[in-house]
DNA sequence: TATGAATGAGAATTCATTCAT
DNA sequence: CATGAATGAATTCTCATTCAT
């Protein structure tokens, strides 16, 4: 065998397990996750994980950086610095949408770590959002001084596109379980909307003057 | 007067563990949490919450109803069904950011229920939540009918008053823990908003015509 | 309320627990049986089990002295020494019979004693068995002595006549449970014997010269 | 040869743990039995226990399987098809006082389980006792075609086989307790009987035409 | 590199018992 | 006499982590 068909087993094995801790962290959050179920989701034996990788802490480290770097990636090679800041906001709602559907679980591995008050976030992730917020703060302010946008809280407007979007995402199954549920039947008409376009039409309209 | 005593020492050490639980729930999550922490920071011992309550799972179904019920409760008094539809949609904000004063740790805890998927959110919170859907509902609806307001998403709207919220309360940590990091002082300016007061004028802004 | 209405109420709580408590511990066992079952179980609150009777073991002991004294006094009551020993053996296995009738909770507690090595059996129920064990010892032998007898272990009577009673009371459930295993069909047609009959005739056949 | 040592340490711990299980449940029932006292006495980790076979009950069933199943083995074993009755019945009950003497703790065992109804006894162990008495009413049917036994309920013969073995394996202890109590003497001279010989001439008495 | 086995330290839950009223 | 509340001490079970191979 050779040296890369080594290095390639390894990494294989390694992205195997990443995409199951991935999986089960945005299920379970981390104090949820068990470390069996990541070995057994991703094929390997526990141990595995330790000898790769480490602990469930550096393993979650790990899933974060990856998650929230990959998105972070993402805007930054969707937005044209050169573009007015009317297509540079709706190129970020988009990239945003493109990156929940690329990354599925990156929406409630944020809400977990969010709702934990963000106490155990590693500061390799936090630099990877903090990417995320300056480049919206860069396009906000932008569009202030070119006087097309009225002044917007970056991180209100982040959170309302990810956040509405993990929304729907998640409503899906508080429709099944609910629905049956007295006066429930008069929301169902508002689970089945167009999350990203509408998202996009909202942002445009808070931003603008 | 005997009975009367009773009760009021049963309802003390009840709501003494409903306190220590919805707190710790929020901080943890019910991953998370230990029935211990729980017992500790009520003042009882472990095996008092077994009996006044039930397992984890229960006490963790009574500390979603007390708080989402409260909330629904807050915002069904604050509303008057006989204000035009600006009044009420404003007033369903002010009704949230309250409940979010009154009730600290609701927004984390619904955090953690959305993040995730909302799997065991028990029927009795489930209706809580909807009571408060459908009341936003009834108002978006009836400003369409009056003329007053564009369509949009009441899901969508009360996540945006609920998460920004959420987010602001938190992001005080995130401030201590990551303003360190190259570029994340651009970011300083937008901490320490007025929350609540953007927030009524941003929903406003998005359902009117 | 009159003494004597206070002493039967007592009375009437003391039976209420004992038939309770005689019940459960017939049916789990010392070790499987809870207090908190029996309390239900007799209507009453546990605490006044504490107050009446004692703890856990001493209710034990009551009930069997309960249980194994009314059976001994059937016993020597049903059998009259004048008769032959055939009369008096076939007597005996009637008293047996009869008492399993009436206390159909005996024969279980029996077991589990013997079972656990009767390590716990108190004293006051040891002196009810040992009644009962010499009454058959006397008849046994007294047939010896006539020559109708021949010599048989008076434990091992005492054992076949309740322990087979106990089997048949008890394997009803089994056949409703295992009667679908395969070749379990054979043994259907035996399981609903008169064991008592039975029994009565093979104790007689055993005894006889 | 690596591979040949993992599987025999396995196995040895396996076994490690069946037999302190087998003992300690044997001697304390379901109920009654501690898994701590069952790993230590095993010399292993709680933990241990159930990684290898799971929860009490489990562990529970397992013995119970391993118990029944090589008793319902020995059995099988024993008896050649091509005898007389009276031999195969023999046979049988030589067979019976073997696996106790195999098994010492099987009579316990069963004992428990036939006085908790068996509520609780698992497939697999109850299809190794019907294997049992499935052989012992071929044994009686045998005899009764050929003329030489009178038709007799296997059930009952095989509980008076083994429950009188338990009965004399149990009441060493009840002769060192309680025979001070008056009258107990009188029946100390029967506590120390042949039991397996004795039960043997019992058993060919009682069937025989 | 990979794994089955083993384990210590927890964590949830149960249960007999006590106590104030 | 009776009870609801409360609890300490188990008891079962889980889980992250380590280790020998």
């Amino acid at each position: 065998m050779s040296g890369d068909t080594l290095t390639e087993k390894k990494d294989s094995t390694i992205r195997k397990i990443l995409e199951a801790a991935t999986t089960v962290f945005a299920d379970k959050g981390f104090a949820g996750a068990r470390v069996d179920e990541i070995a057994d989701q991703a094929g390997v034996n526990k141990a595995t994980i330790y000898y790769h990788i480490g602990d469930k802490r550096a393993l979650y480290a790990r899933v974060l950086h990856d998650v929230f770097g990959g998105a972070a990636d993402d805007i930054e090679r969707n937005i044209n610095d050169n573009q007015t800041p009317e297509k540079k906001i709706v190129a970020y709602a988009r990239a945003i949408a493109q990156t929940v559907e690329r990354h599925p679980n990156m929406p409630r591995i944020m809400m977990y770590e969010i709702a934990s008050g963000t106490r155990s976030f590693p500061d390799e992730a936090a630099k990877d959002l903090i990417r995320m917020f300056v480049k919206l703060a860069m396009i906000l302010e932008d569009g202030v001084e070119k006087g097309v946008f009225t002044e917007v809280n970056p991180f209100l407007i982040h959170f309302l596109a990810v956040g509405s979007l993990i929304f729907y995402k998640n409503l899906t199954s508080l429709k099944d379980q609910y629905m049956d549920l007295p006066e429930a039947d008069r929301l169902v008409k508002y689970l089945s909307t167009n999350a990203a376009g509408e998202i996009e039409k909202i942002i445009l309209k808070i931003v603008q003057r």
